[in-house]
RNA sequence: GGACGCUUAGCUCAGUUGGUUAGAGCACUGCCCUUACAAGGCAGGGGUCGGUGGUUCGAGUCCACCAGCGUCCA
């Protein structure tokens, strides 16, 4: 498009969205292709449930990777970023589940496994459109050639690989244990899966009658419909109180079964009444205990949480109806010695909220111990790097305590687990291919497992089956290990733990370099956002309103490393003003750029003007700032510090200093100059802004000279150094100073702003030099009709404001509104905030220590600030002296 | 019980290896629809950085303790 094409007064995101991110996806920039030799980049997003919508979070996440990428593929690097989206086990069969009921009144089992899950795979299918869609108008920069789905066929196979795999090296087993059960999703959960709460309730105190009589034994307990499955009475070895009862037997109370006393360093002799009862099979500890002491394990509850025939008389009743009928009988039987109130930690299904049912069921495990080993050693020694580093602290911890991994899950969307059971011999064994035949006896009488695997399982493979592990890929070869992950600290256990174990496990080498981990997104209270709450922001209503780049804009600017963020709907409409402002400077500088044409060497052989040189360095500056930020994962820095530039100095500065050159007032040949460093900086700093705000800057930078055919994949600015003038940078900062100075007394004496004043700047010649330079300048910003340089020598003006800015005096005479008792008491105030100010610097260079141990940058501007200070004292106590 | 985080302007938050007079957005005050932008411009008011003690020439920044809030783990 040619430069100049007229734009609208108003930046319209929509049009503009939809354009560009259609013509990237077609041109296919960000299709990776690894050249050989080529620095590489390569990251996999996060899969989203494919089921869901993106939430606010996912927009950070995604955000974030986005920036990384397009800076990266700017730098040159062969970048390549794997979206694709996760099956999310009971998350998706849940909402199926509850859309069949509603829908057609039935449950799963009506239709069966098969139908179901052509049901659950449609269901995908159309959900999947929407959030890819929604990753599109994100601006997500990923390629969508080599999308990924956890239960695709290639994932399938990665599954399948690692899990014969672990079966036959005896990783992975079956075996009975306890484990947490949702009675409502009727499947078990991982630890992890489990969210505890503390809730206010009972401790009831039981008594169980000694079996000879002689008394009771008194138990607490804050779930007492266990009691129908307990196995044993405990107390602590070294509690002299119970000593003696140990070996003795209680009469189970209800169900009059005989249970004996038991003793174990397990019980607490403080809780309670340091007795405590045993249930192996519904408690985590009991069933620890229940194995050591080989008791049985009487399973009371059943999955659907309604008590057991084993519950006898309370066989058939909901577990909490139970409850209440255990305490009810008890109390009768005058067994119930009191009831206390307790807070306790309760454990609830992540997914439903349901209270989880700790139950002895026969599952399959990870056995973790060998696996954590290598995943522990390679974030120890570094060979693994969090961002923050403090998360490498908690990942330690949960590593170093890291129980086995119930993989099992008692649902039909997932990976089913490989293992076959010859009905004819009983032989169990696992194939990567489903198998017709025993591997044994050679019988077709086979059963395979029933039940899928944990959505983790997939996960944890997502960096290198994404990439075509377990075949030996070209991709494998050039991304892998990739090189960053970015996700939030709350998945840290669940999901980043498990990559980087298998990942070593699995292909020998770590998945990733660096995690880098951001917060969670919250409401404006600071509430997590939940559907619950319905506290929720969808951010595409943020993009509808303010468009993609201010929402990207908001929420990297929003973030300090791994903290949470509050969303504001005013910072992303600031940001949305941001954006504005981004364009009608551009807009601006178009306009002026009409008839343009570049030089056909850069800036070399330019008469650049002070102006220049300053915009120049300034914008070298910021690109240098921008780089190291992004270069430590400090996206806000780096915003900051475009935001700064763009706004304080490019638009408030740079193009209302270059205004009347644009304009041609001082001639075609400053025109061109002004035009071509205006051309200059604004495109190398839509660059600079491209990974923050992908669209506006695209088609601004569309309409400025440029070789490449998408700002996407130009070069990443790396401004010379030789831009870099500091001097220029001082003197602008005086011509700043005094324009400043002028605009102050204009507002105090609310001087109308149509109405031109005159000013006198008495200053020693190298600063008249400056100003003389820019006299022009000076006079449109601060709208004078008559600026006078004089030297400091010459005689004070009569009746005029005088200020003291950057070193010179200047002298505002303005006919009748200059009141001497206001004048005096105005610098009588500047004056003393100048010595106190002064007196600090001065106390700080008299102390030798400072002047000794201070690096001599810090002495050195403390020493020019002293003399600027005595300066300005000076001058002012002199016009003190003038005006008395 | 253990670990971590937070506490800075009225509100929400930044503050990069300790270095002048601590920043931004929003809100607030005054002037202005000046031909890029009123989603704007110019000028301004406002905080001593939760508390105490320490290290240091120098602390919002490092250390210790305390308080409040929050999160994770057990």
């Amino acid at each position: 498009m040619a430069p100049g094409a007229d734009l609208p007064k108003v930046y319209d995101p929509k049009t503009v969205e939809s354009k560009w991110y259609q013509r990237w996806e077609e041109e296919g920039y960000f299709h990776a292709v690894a050249r050989p030799g080529n620095r590489r980049f390569s990251v996999v997003i996060p899969p989203p449930n494919v089921t869901g919508a993106l939430h606010m979070g996912h927009a950070l996440n995604i955000t974030l990777q986005d920036i990384l990428v397009r800076w990266r593929r700017m730098q040159g690097y062969d970048t390549l970023w794997v979206p694709g989206t996760d099956h999310a086990g009971i998350a998706t069969q849940i909402k199926v589940e509850e859309n069949l009921r509603k829908t057609q009144e039935k449950t799963r089992h009506d239709l069966g496994r098969e139908r179901f899950l052509e049901l659950v795979w449609e269901w995908k299918d159309h959900y999947h459109a929407n959030i890819t869609k929604q990753i599109r108008q994100i601006g997500a920069s990923v390629d969508w050639r080599r999308e990924r789905f956890t239960l695709d066929e290639g994932c399938s196979h990665a599954v399948r690989t690692v899990f014969v795999d672990l079966y036959e090296r005896g990783l992975i087993y079956q075996g009975s244990y306890i484990v947490n059960w949702c009675p409502h999703c009727h499947t078990t959960l991982s630890d992890l899966e489990v969210e505890h709460e503390d809730e206010t309730g009972k401790l009831w105190h039981l008594q169980y009658p000694f079996a000879d009589g002689s008394g009771y034994a008194v138990v607490a307990t804050t779930r007492p419909e266990t009691m129908l499955g307990d196995t044993a009475v405990a107390v602590n070895p070294d509690d002299e109180r119970y000593g003696h009862l140990v070996g003795k037997t209680v009469i189970l109370p209800l169900l009059n079964r005989e249970i004996p006393i038991i003793a174990d360093e397990y019980v607490d002799p403080t809780f309670g009444t340091g007795m405590v009862k045993v249930t192996p099979a519904h408690d985590p500890n009991d069933f620890e205990m229940g194995l050591r002491h080989n008791l049985a394990q009487i399973r009371v509850i059943g999955e659907d949480g309604t008590m057991t025939a084993e519950a006898g008389p309370y066989a058939g009743l909901e577990r909490y109806t139970c409850r209440a009928r255990v305490v009810e009988d008890l109390q009768k039987q005058g067994l119930l010695l009191r009831i206390d109130d307790h807070d306790h930690a309760v454990g609830h299904c992540y997914r439903c909220h349901n209270v989880v049912e700790p139950l002895v069921s026969k599952q399959w495990f990870v056995r973790m111990k060998p696996l954590a080993e290598p995943a522990i050693e390679a974030v120890r020694n570094g060979s693994i790097r969090f961002v923050p580093d403090r998360f490498a602290k908690n990942y330690m911890h949960w590593m170093n305590n890291i129980r086995d991994w119930c993989i099992s899950r008692q649902l039909w969307w997932g990976h089913r687990i490989p293992v076959w059971t010859c009905l004819e011999c009983q032989h169990q064994f696992a194939a990567k291919v489903d198998p017709t035949t025993c591997s044994k006896c050679g019988s077709q009488q086979l059963e395979q497992d029933p039940d899928v695997l944990d959505t983790w399982f997939s996960s944890a493979l997502w960096p290198f089956s994404t990439l075509g592990w377990p075949e030996r890929t070209d991709d494998l070869r050039d991304f892998y290990p990739t090189s960053v992950l970015v996700t939030a600290y709350d998945i840290i256990y669940f999901w980043v733990a498990r990559m980087i174990f298998s990942g070593l496990e699995h292909t020998g080498r770590k998945p990733f370099h660096d995690v880098l981990v951001h917060g969670l997104v919250r409401d404006a209270l600071g509430r997590k956002m939940s559907k619950s709450l319905g506290n929720g922001v969808d951010p595409l209503e943020v993009i509808a309103e303010c468009g993609a780049d201010a929402l990207r804009f908001t929420l990297a600017t929003g973030v300090a490393p791994g903290n949470d963020t509050r969303y504001h709907p005013e910072r992303a409409e600031a940001n949305r003003n941001f954006v504005n402002k981004v364009w009608n400077a551009s807009r601006f500088a178009l306009m002026n750029l009409k008839d343009y044409t570049p030089p056909a060497d850069g800036l070399a052989g330019l008469q650049l003007e002070l102006m220049d040189r300053w915009v120049l360095s300034r914008y070298a500056a910021t690109a240098h700032e921008v780089t190291r930020h992004l270069e430590r994962y400090d996206f806000g820095e780096a915003a900051r510090a475009l935001y700064d530039f763009i706004w304080s100095e490019l638009c408030d500065w740079y193009i209302e200093m270059a205004k009347p050159r644009l304009y041609g007032h001082h001639g075609a040949e400053r025109r061109w100059c002004a035009q071509t460093v205006l051309s200059y900086v604004l495109t190398h700093t839509m660059e600079l802004l491209h990974p923050f705000m992908p669209f506006v800057t695209e088609e601004i930078w569309q309409h400025l000279p440029h070789t490449e055919p998408s700002i996407t994949v130009a070069a990443w600015p790396t401004p010379d150094s030789a831009l870099i003038d500091e001097q220029a940078v001082a003197d602008m900062t005086l011509v700043m100073e005094v324009v400043r100075a002028i605009r102050n007394v204009r507002s105090e004496k609310t001087v109308p702003p149509d109405r031109a004043i005159q000013a006198i700047v008495h200053a020693e010649s190298a600063r008249r030099r400056i100003l003389q330079e820019d006299e022009s300048i000076i006079i449109s910003l601060a709208r004078l009709s008559e600026l006078t340089l004089t030297d400091v020598s010459a005689p004070k003006p009569d009746r005029a404001i005088a200020v003291v800015a950057g070193g010179v005096e200047v002298y505002i005479p303005l006919a009748g509104m200059v009141d001497l008792q206001e004048e005096l008491e105005r610098i009588r105030k500047e004056l003393a905030e100048t010595q106190g100010h002064l007196q600090r610097t001065r106390d700080r260079l008299a102390n030798p220590s400072f002047v000794d141990r201070a690096p001599a940058k810090v002495v050195e501007g403390a020493r020019q600030q002293l003399q600027a200070l005595e300066e300005k004292e000076r001058k002012l106590s002199e016009r003190m002296k003038e005006l008395k």
